[in-house]
DNA sequence: AATAAGCACAACCGCTGCTCA
DNA sequence: CTGAGCAGCGGTTGTGCTTAT
């Protein structure tokens, strides 16, 4: 295992920082910008990577950095973002302000555990969990065999992938939504991303009326719609991956399970109504109201207090 | 009370793609 | 064109706290 190139030359401390070093970096950036990050250590005056020192920066002292639990709204949008993209955490981050990859990375990992964990008497048909193993056939471990199909192993925007109705999807089966809609221009799916870029609205991409007038370009800047209605998102029939009967069964079961369970939530509350979601955002200020504070020195000492409890009372 | 297991989160590693000389 | 340096990304591991046994 290699030192990372910018680590090479110099100690580099490692490991968790300390409020000092925290202190450090938010006193340097605030006052200078980071410009090049592998100059911010040596001029912040830090025994660390530049590359560390980014990744603190980015992932926790960020002062627009919104930390605590995921909103159901914030679920549900990175459910259907993770959906449409796949394991683009960057991406899917870009539109949860406040939030890092790295959050939303450990969130999904997380739930996906939890979620596959959990056993409920009529998914899993109160199969002991090594029974179930069993009948997967697997040598490793349930959660890594289901890890490995239905969500690391996703590639999310091979348009064969995206498009195919055999291929493991996890939630939502992309090709089964598409497959019910009436491509107007009679082009078949894997062409429409030959297309040139055409203009997303919200005219072009109308779920609820099951027809497009063309497909929307997957581009890094592409922010998939939330699909208004439960019953235009999920696909009645979910496919699974063809193993063999027996593990589909069990397949469906977990899927179901996963279904059931977003209905149910789906059903209990009033989710954001409308595709923009982050509009309603931009005219109400930051989620929950909370002021960006800008990263300037005048203001630095307001930033540390509030920054998280490490750094308290410095 | 001790210890193991589970869990959340922070941090690291290795790779990729971009920029520029 | 090419290679070095860099930022950024996704996967993985480490750590410390909480909960269960």
């Amino acid at each position: 295992m290699g030192q990372h190139s910018c680590c090479n030359q110099q100690k580099v401390k490692r490991g968790l920082w300390s409020p000092e070093e925290d202190e450090k970096l938010i006193r340097y950036i605030t006052n200078h910008g980071y410009g090049c990050w592998s100059e911010v250590p040596e001029k912040a005056g830090l025994q660390r990577c530049g590359k560390s020192c980014r990744l603190r920066w980015i992932n926790y002292l960020r002062p627009d950095i919104r930390r605590g639990r995921f909103t159901p709204e914030e679920e549900k949008l990175i459910i259907s973002l993770h959906g449409a993209v796949g394991n683009r955490w960057a991406h899917i981050a870009s539109h949860l302000p406040g939030r890092t990859d790295n959050e939303i990375k450990n969130y999904w990992n997380s739930w996906i555990k939890k979620k596959i964990r959990k056993p409920t008497a009529n998914s899993t048909s109160n199969k002991p969990r090594a029974e179930l193993r069993s009948h997967f056939g697997h040598p490793g471990n349930q959660v890594d065999f289901l890890n490995q199909n239905l969500a690391t192993k996703q590639p999310p925007l091979d348009q064969d992938a995206l498009f195919s109705t055999s291929g493991p999807l996890f939630m939502f089966d992309t090709g089964s939504i598409l497959e019910g809609m009436r491509i107007p221009d009679g082009n078949e799916r894997g062409d429409l991303f030959h297309q040139p870029a055409l203009e997303l609205n919200s005219e072009t991409w109308n779920v609820n009326q099951q027809e497009v007038p063309a497909f929307p370009p997957l581009d890094s800047n592409y922010l998939p719609p939330l699909i208004e209605s439960m019953e235009s998102m999920v696909p009645m029939e979910v496919q699974l991956p063809c193993i063999n009967e027996e593990r589909d069964m069990e397949f469906e079961c977990l899927k179901r399970q996963e279904l059931n369970e977003w209905v149910e939530v789906h059903e209990s509350q009033q989710y954001c109504p409308s595709f923009p979601f982050w509009d309603q955002f931009d005219h109400q200020g930051p989620l929950s109201g909370e002021e960006v504070l800008a990263p300037t020195s005048s203001n630095l000492e307001t930033m540390l207090s509030s920054y998280p409890s490490p750094l308290k009372g410095i």
